[in-house]
DNA sequence: ATAAAACCTCAACTTCACTTGAGGTAAAGC
DNA sequence: GCTTTACCTCAAGTGAAGTTGAGGTTTTAT
């Protein structure tokens, strides 16, 4: 059976990441630990999908603040339940949908742009930041905005 | 008609970036240009396209390491020509098609896995890195890389 | 009981991708 | 012709996301 306390270094190894990024991790407010008797770091296992997901946001290009902000919708004072990740996961699914479709707008766009081969300055809307490139957003879409953006009844 | 030669401020301007980052990719090597009389910055517009790529590359989490090194198979003795391009084109579109799947598998598994509750330690493919999320690769990919794991014929 | 492994803090260091500033030269506009 | 704007170099600074190391304590294994 999954053991329910578990030290920095169980964690670190089981997440794979060093023991450093952990502190790192918990001095940013990201992660929560306790400490026993010989003031050693005690997590719950809730600390193991924290930090996939953090490590998930990151693959996908969002920085800690905005990680942070998004952990703050879960509750610090108990242990996340079921709702609380839901609602979480959604909001998360709106920032990924946009970001599957900048990608792909970009790929297009980059067949039918540079693979054609037209290298027109005037017409390429690879050389015009405010054509179809530019009206998809600046990179890594906060969560808080990209919830925003699609209207997203709280 | 678009110019034929571009001083750094017009460059910047256009694309919407400052000078001294301008100065800085060509530190970097990632843009070339030549010296007028007065040692002033001169570019061909090529360098309009180089610095969309390096955008639009960035966007997806692509290093300026990774950037430069696809730009090595540019030519730097003469101007792209459309093929140049288009071979970059191609290699660029087989690294979004992954980044697109990593992100639809994401998406999915947040649906499925977060949004689900399951919250079982032994079974959630979040909780171990080895199973779903794992095999998608990590994390931006290198150009090459990404080449070489699609067995790309030259 | 003791040695090895794991843990602690705190400060400093690293890499990436730029930005800022000082001190000076060149080009453009009136 | 002069002044404003644009440009130059070089060095140092910034912020994000950690990593490394020193010096010391606690836990675990034998």
């Amino acid at each position: 059976m999954a053991e329910a306390i578990w030290s920095v270094g169980k964690v670190a190894k089981r997440c794979g990441i060093n023991v450093s990024t952990l502190h790192f991790y918990e001095q940013q407010g990201l992660i929560h630990s306790w400490r026993n008797a010989g003031n050693q770091r005690r997590y719950k296992p809730e600390v193991l999908r924290r930090i996939s997901v953090i490590k998930a946001a990151q693959k996908v290009g969002v920085s800690l603040e905005e990680i942070k902000r998004a952990f703050e919708s879960l509750p610090n004072n108990r242990t996340p339940t079921v709702e609380d990740w839901q609602q979480l996961s959604k909001n998360w699914q709106q920032m990924l949908d946009g970001r599957i479709a900048y990608l792909q707008k970009l790929r297009d766009n980059l067949a039918g742009c540079i693979g054609c081969g037209c290298l027109s300055m005037t017409s390429c809307p690879l050389y015009n930041p405010d054509d179809k490139l530019a009206e998809l957003g600046s990179g890594p879409v906060l969560l808080d905005r990209a919830e925003q953006q699609a209207g997203v009844d709280r």
